[in-house]
DNA sequence: CGATATCGGAGGCGACATCTCCGTTTCCGC
DNA sequence: GCGGAAACGGAGATGTCGCCTCCGATATCG
């Protein structure tokens, strides 16, 4: 912990390029790439932090963190559907314009990230879910947990907005919301998995057992 | 091309064993971990095909076809929505029990496979789709082409089902066809991705730009 | 039984990401 | 300013991994 001026200076620039790299790039990004785009050599980055994941976990935290907070703020708003919307649609944007972070949430990066964030995510979840079933406006075979199964097959969807067009995850989470809301459709064919097996969900998506 | 009665046996053991290592580990299988399954040496495997890619084209070419002649079957169907939905549940099943087709489907594989099936499967949706709207079953802005988006956001569904329960993938694909059944919902917030950019859509999901 | 096609799998090769080492540069207190 | 400690930079050592080849061993068949 110095206060040498070229070393908070650095400090910062590794942070900043960090967020952008990882944002464009995802997790895979090395941090020999983040180095190069903070302008300092590999050598400071890893006098820096120890490896790639402490970066991710100082880049990450507060992104997730901010994803569990607007499940909370999203209870303020009256309607119960609209609620859900407007968090779904805030999440999604976020995620949309940080491939890193989608990438955390849906499995691919820090399982420890991922165990701490998510049962915030889901208490959240589980009390916007709640008040729009007691309301009707939302299935009643939908299930907290299901939020992050949605949140996995949006992934997607992003990496095709950053190809394509950058607003196309609206299309296909309007698609999904759509699906989610209350109507006289059929029930749901197949129980949600277990909330026990959240990890499980979330690590699918990615490659290797 | 030889009729030595090793030769055709170890041919046979190499296509059975790459058809069951590419469903389950998908494309990423090395040709040695097939050669392996196959209870054959590496070099024999180099024998018999020339690389990974080969042995891919023979194994998922009739996979592949299999999807196009799916649709086109789906016409005979009489009820416009039953048809569909039975395309797309015969569809995900072929693709949830296979990881190299999904993944050949949704961009991770050989480029030009998923230029000679698209264009096939398009087709034959496009059918299916025109009847639907005529029938007034399914939503307006629904296009054809949303069918290769909706493929590669099911992929994840087919990864948790691999690792939870195997008809994980079922209610998924449900929420989603619900979320394209004609209803009095708003239109979709955005169109869709314009059919010459299909391989954009398709190569999304995968990393690297 | 011998000629020849085929087999098997160790290992060469190239690519790639992680992280270290040490000569050079910057900083800051005196 | 000046000197020494702190920090920098980036070449390259190291380890991993997948692709594919080579050649001595083995199987097939006339």
């Amino acid at each position: 912990m110095s206060t040498r001026k070229d070393y908070v200076r650095n400090r910062g620039r590794l942070i900043a390029a960090a967020r952008e790299v990882f944002a464009e790039r995802g997790l895979d990004a090395t941090l020999d790439d983040i180095a190069r785009h903070a302008g300092v050599g590999t050598g400071t980055a890893y006098r820096h932090f120890p490896n790639k994941q402490a970066v991710a976990a100082v880049v990450l935290a507060d992104a997730t963190a901010q994803i569990a907070a607007d499940a909370r703020t999203a209870l303020d708003i009256a309607d119960p559907w609209a609620a859900l919307v407007t968090f779904f649609e805030l999440t999604a944007a976020r995620q949309a314009a940080d491939r890193g972070l989608y990438e955390t949430l849906t499995g691919h990066g820090d399982a420890a990230e991922q165990a701490r964030i998510w049962p915030e995510i889901i208490t959240a979840v589980t009390a916007l879910f709640d008040r729009a079933r007691r309301a009707g406006v939302i299935r009643a075979d939908a299930e907290p947990q299901d939020i992050a199964a949605v949140f996995a097959l949006l992934a997607p969807a992003f990496e095709m907005s950053r190809r394509i067009a950058p607003d196309l995850w609206r299309r296909y989470l309007a698609l999904v919301l759509d699906g989610l809301r209350a109507t006289d459709r059929p029930p749901l064919p197949v129980p949600p998995p277990p909330l026990a097996d959240l990890d499980l969900v979330l690590k699918a998506g990615k490659g290797r057992g």
